[in-house]
RNA sequence: GGCUCGGUGGUGAAAUUGGUAUACACGUCAGACUUAAAAUCUGAUUGCUGAAUAAGCAGUGUGGGUUCGAGUCCCACCCGAGCCACCA
């Protein structure tokens, strides 16, 4: 027999495969979806170990008759492709397309069943169409609207950042310091999704609970009251801020808290630098210091703000609240440790049961009075933070006194404040509407126009104000209509002639001719807004549009971004494969979006998918994360190469969890290589091929097995297999084999699979061994390591059904093996399935069943305790009773020597595993 | 500080969900085959006492508890990872 050369069994084999999925088909169907990738250049071990993993549970899933939809796409706008353009002069779109090609070359040698037939690129007009039709509809709904805050600011990359994308102060492209930045950009109001958003306690698809808590952490819903302080000293005077422009405002200072039962506890109010009222609040000899302070503050980057020690700073204003319960003056102070863009910017300071107040306190030599004691009648002062407490009971706090909180008293005080038209219930959110404009060139150009005309128009028949950022736009102070591109001039090109070299203004600005355009509305000169969308917006909803076609039948027409009928038919997704790293970026960006969608009525699902299955990260040899400049890269075509697409898929299954984070290691390879090497050379213990064809092995079902004793009798007088060559011990390791795989593949337990396999082939290897090549042994009556715990199997394994010794491995065995193994090594198992001459693609055939009852033995393995310790382990018939089971353990020396000739006091029993004495 | 996972041999990890702890693999050691090495095959491999493939004791981060029986459940603590975080 030739040796197993990976490199040509490989071509071989995939040169048969076809993945193209007919959409249409009926029968079950399984959505498989993995996160698709960024064309960044070369597939990296990451890729290996998320894509071609994943695609075992594909083949599992088509051998058991799924139709499996497992679409690929690329995601292909973004930053780096524009990087490209700047450091080296190659344009985004052609390193892009050049990426891609390669990558989908790469992609074909893992031999996975991935459909590329539908496949999705973002960079396509044909698909970022759809983005601004997507756009527009959120515009239509008020729910993509453009305001000016301070947003972070890359200041390498020259754009805005979402929340989501600054890690610990830094953006996660290229790591720069990320600043605040007053900026005009364009929103999603995803804070009107919070509360769908938030997970329920039993949710009714299967996420990671990790994601779920990460999600609702995030979106952080929030409740408490708003409570107004007068001013003292201002008459009359409006103080509505942008985030309260009521007219009940007047006078007063709103502060949000979740802790009103404190509230006799406020002895400052603090607000945050950036809150509109600082400026009329600030008296004139405290002007210059409050000036200095918000510079200085304006000037600290969000890392300094949120790391330096908690230190906390601030400046008093010189003007007073009063508290509303008790009449007290107290001062009002800004400090950065108030969040501006969070509740409403000002909060009230009680130093004696809020750590971070007691700081802020006893560093300005504030008024600390004990709200919150740890008995009725403490009266101690609060000296220490140990003496900040959040839960007791209420003190000093006039009627509230001896309450206990946080029940009875919040709610009473709630209850107080409301009645008393002091304070408002409000439920707060930490979670921000998502910034989407970026001011880069690789992206989806927004599909929006403004007109100078437009608004002059509008705004002389309009006798009212519009709103900013729904009606109109202020650019370089001009007012302009914001006109939507009508949706018969989709896509919105990206020009492909632009400069690409950062200089303050988005590269698509440089493009004057495309800039400038006639106003659908008005035909007078107009220009278009000059920022693409955040690449998170495409990625929201490409699980839709691999939906959009059957195969071979027109594309054209389209009036949605996805056939609705296959999307009523496919979706939800099956299961989801991708990186932890997305719990609070795309996963709750996409379910934004498929709530949205549901919204508008153009698809009727909730939640996009029915389970989320994280995978891990495979570092260097050294444990390190794999990086050019650490030296530890592990290339995936240098070890397919070495040992075959095979093996690496292999390892990859093998090396521990799917979630795990562990290193790459140069022996675990080499151990499923040999593994692979000895599947491959054990065809030729099958035992047809050394003594001809025929006698077809197959197992048919018929009545259950009952032995009357195993350890003596062979079956050879049941008719339930027809292959009177295979031993009961066979049977058991077949069918035992069967049932865990296919369990453990679809638990995402490719690890213990893969043992399984291998367990059973150490099985089969030793019973070829013993059958030899010219039936002369070395080792004839040896029970193996792996089948020893069957008991006695030097009676029952080695002998047939028929009586007559086992002499090698079946048909039926090796046959079934190779069909376990398929999903795994695809390449091998098909050529393997070729030379047993097979004529169709095992990957074709179905997925082997197991029968319930020979996965149990018929000889079970009873542990003998003696007051809970192992004294003894005794083979027994399965099945037996406890007086049986009494009887042989009573039996055994061990046990008597324990239990001291003494009958034992009381005797546990569990059937078929163990006998527990307590003397 | 909050949330979520984890802590088991020299290493990656298993453990039928409360029932023989360390499956499978790597590594190491020994043996066979080789002039030799590689490859392959066979065996050993939790620690301690023992000549032992006899027998026993200890043993899943630490300390307690529940139970006939705990890696698994409960309480307290220690350590580590990831995410979030002056969110009032």
């Amino acid at each position: 027999m030739v040796k197993y050369q990976p490199s040509k069994v490989e071509e071989k084999s995939r040169n048969k495969w076809k993945n193209e999925v007919d959409l249409s088909v009926p029968g079950k169907k399984f959505y498989l979806l993995v996160e698709f990738t960024y064309p960044s250049g070369d597939l990296h071990m990451g890729h290996w170990f998320a894509f071609a993993v994943p695609d075992i549970l594909a083949r599992l899933k088509r051998m058991q008759g799924y139709t499996v939809f497992a679409p690929q796409g690329f995601d292909a706008f973004g930053l780096p492709a524009e990087n490209a353009a700047i450091k080296r002069g190659i344009h985004p779109k052609d390193w892009t397309y050049d990426n891609i090609a390669r990558m989908k070359k790469q992609f074909a040698s893992m031999g996975a069943v991935y459909d590329w037939e539908h496949e999705v690129i973002t960079s396509e007009p044909d698909y970022y169409r759809w983005n601004q039709w997507i756009f527009l509809k959120m515009y239509e709904k008020g729910l993509a609207y453009k305001g000016k805050t301070l947003s972070n600011w890359c200041p390498t990359d020259q754009t805005v950042l979402a929340n989501e994308n600054v890690e610990n102060g830094k953006c996660w492209r290229c790591g720069s310091e990320v600043i605040q930045k007053e900026v005009e950009q364009w929103f999603l109001k995803i804070t009107e999704y919070a509360d769908r958003l938030e997970w329920p306690d039993g949710p009714e698809v299967d996420w990671p609970k990790p994601l779920r808590e990460g999600q609702n952490n995030w979106i952080g819903k929030s409740e408490g009251i708003e409570i107004s302080f007068q001013v003292s000293g201002i008459r009359n005077q409006v103080l509505g801020t942008n985030r309260n422009p009521k007219p009940e405002t007047r006078n007063q200072i709103i502060a949000y808290t979740k802790f009103p039962e404190t509230i006799f506890g406020v002895t400052y109010m603090v607000i945050a630098p950036e809150h509109p009222l600082v400026g009329q609040l600030t008296t004139d000899e405290h002007k210059k210091e409050v000036e200095e302070y918000i510079k200085t503050s304006q000037k600290k980057s969000e890392l300094e703000r949120t790391s330096l020690e908690k230190q906390k700073t601030g400046v008093f204003t010189g003007s007073y609240v009063v508290n509303p319960v008790n009449l007290q003056k107290v001062p009002i102070w800004v400090a950065d440790y108030v969040i501006f863009t969070y509740g409403t910017g000002a909060v009230m300071g009680v130093p004696g049961s809020d750590v971070r107040d007691f700081a802020f306190a006893k560093k300005f030599g504030l008024e600390i009075i004990k709200v919150i004691a740890k008995k009725p009648d403490d009266q101690s002062p609060v000296e220490t933070a140990e003496d900040v407490l959040e839960e007791g009971w209420i003190v000093n706090s006039g009627q509230f006194d001896g309450l206990a909180t946080p029940d009875p008293a919040k709610g009473k005080m709630m209850e107080y404040l409301s009645e008393k038209d002091w304070g408002k219930c409000k439920v707060n959110y930490h979670l921000h509407d998502w910034s989407v404009s970026r001011q880069r060139y690789w992206g989806t150009p927004i599909p929006v126009i403004y007109c100078v005309n437009c608004w002059e128009v509008k705004s002389e028949k309009l006798k009212v104000k519009s709103v900013e950022g729904k009606d109109y736009s202020l650019i370089e102070g001009d007012r302009y209509a914001i006109v939507p591109v009508p949706e018969k001039d989709l896509p919105v090109e990206l020009p492909y002639d632009v400069d690409f070299a950062p200089r303050g203004k988005p590269p698509l600005a440089t493009a004057e001719d495309w800039v400038r355009v006639k106003c659908p509305n008005c035909g007078e000169e107009a220009m278009r807004d000059v920022e693409t969308l955040d690449t998170f917006f495409d990625s929201s909803w490409y699980f839709l549009r691999y939906l959009r076609y059957v195969l071979n039948t027109s594309k054209k027409d389209e009036k949605l971004p996805f056939a609705q009928d296959l999307v009523a038919k496919w979706m939800p997704v099956d299961i989801y494969f991708g990186g932890a790293e997305h719990t609070l970026g795309h996963t709750l960006y996409s379910r934004f979006f498929v709530k949205f969608l549901k919204s508008i009525g153009v698809i009727n699902i909730d939640e996009y998918a029915q389970r989320r299955v994280h995978h891990g990260v495979i570092l260097g040899p050294d444990g390190q994360r794999m990086s050019k400049s650490h030296g530890n890269v592990v290339n995936p075509d240098d070890e397919v190469a070495k040992y075959g697409a095979d093996a690496v898929r292999l390892y990859l299954a093998f090396l521990g969890p799917y979630d795990l984070v562990a290193p790459w290691d140069p022996g675990g390879i080499r151990g499923v290589y040999h593994f692979l090497e000895r599947v491959w050379k054990l065809f030729e213990a099958v035992e047809e091929l050394s003594g001809g064809y025929g006698n077809e092995a197959r197992i048919v079902k018929g009545k259950a097995v009952n032995v009357k004793d195993a350890k003596r009798q062979t079956l050879n007088e049941t008719s339930l297999v027809t292959d009177k060559r295979l031993t009961i011990d066979d049977l058991y390791w077949m069918h035992k084999t069967i049932k865990k795989v296919g369990e453990d593949i679809e638990g995402i337990k490719f690890n213990t699979a893969v043992a399984a396999m291998m367990e059973w082939l150490n099985y089969l290897s030793a019973k070829a061994h013993r059958a030899g090549p010219a039936g002369s042994s070395s080792h004839p009556t040896s029970s193996t390591k792996s089948s020893s715990h069957i008991g006695d199997s030097s009676l029952v394994g080695l002998r047939a059904l028929d009586g007559t010794p086992s002499v090698a491995v079946t048909r039926t065995e090796y046959e079934t093996f190779l069909k376990l193994l398929a999903p795994f090594a695809p390449h091998i198992t098909e050529e393997l399935w070729e030379m047993m001459q097979n004529k169709k693609s095992i990957h074709d055939e179905s997925w082997p069943e197991y029968d319930g009852r020979f996965v149990k033995t018929q000889v079970v393995t009873l542990v003998v305790q003696v007051n809970g310790k192992v004294r003894d382990s005794l083979p027994v018939k399965a099945g037996i009773d406890q007086k049986e089971a009494e009887k042989l353990a009573l039996a055994s020396e061990k046990v008597q020597r324990f239990l001291g000739n003494k009958p034992p006091q009381k005797t546990i029993f569990v059937k078929d595993r163990l006998i527990n004495f307590v003397a």
